[in-house]
DNA sequence: CAGGATCCGCCTCGATACTG
DNA sequence: CAGTATCGAGGCGGATCCTG
């Protein structure tokens, strides 16, 4: 599969955005910052227990998908702890925990401010 | 159809993460961060003109679509100037710069981190 | 020129079933 | 328990055609 940015694939490198752009979709992946945020507030958590913290139902794909790409991005560590019944712990790393604060200052700058959906029109 | 935002849907009100998601989904929308980039370069551009400033292709649909949600969010003013041949101009409100700030905030915070894609694998 | 209407492919997510 | 594999549905964005 094509494991190219988004930006990349568009050709708009060296414009402003690109980078962001990635960031951006990064983010705003279903259950993303919900992952992230869920994860702060808890030095450690397993697989299981995150799930269940999540507001509303999460498919345990997707959340393995999520907590995948935040690992990758170094902002969340796995630790596997023995076997049977399997024991997984997912943590925030220092950077981890630097997103988590960005989200929160973003959200604070959002304030008052309301969104209305993404949808097409 | 549904005008609800996502975190309405999924009943996740009163959790962190809520609002923001919406905002990230916004954001996050092809172009969007693109085209406030774009208008905060110009004191007003025509539609036609801000299509072909944007780097790569963009459908005038989408950009129609994006110009229409940044006009509802208050970032962004449409200046209809007569008739035939159809002139219109497009340009950020004071809230709209603010947006652009952010972004370039955000920007600059992610300095040179890379973000791999958004796909699934 | 500035968009609206349509059609359509691709991607993402959810549900389900299965495994070490 | 912590995932992976597979299938299907829905939504987003691209392309094309059309209009005031």
């Amino acid at each position: 599969m094509d494991a190219r940015t988004r930006a990349e694939r568009d050709g708009s490198d060296g414009v402003a955005g690109c980078r962001l752009d990635d960031f951006l979709n990064f983010l705003a992946q279903r259950w993303m910052s919900h992952v992230v945020w869920t994860l702060a507030q808890h030095p450690a958590i397993r697989f299981g227990a995150l799930r269940r913290a999540l507001p509303g139902e999460i498919s345990a794909r997707v959340l393995s998908n999520r907590l995948k790409a935040l690992e990758e991005e170094g902002f969340v560590v796995r630790r596997d702890l023995g076997t049977l019944p399997l024991h997984v712990e997912y943590s925030l790393t220092p950077r981890g925990r630097l997103l988590d604060a960005e989200l929160r200052r973003g959200e604070a700058q959002i304030g008052r401010t309301k969104i209305a959906d993404a949808k097409e029109r």
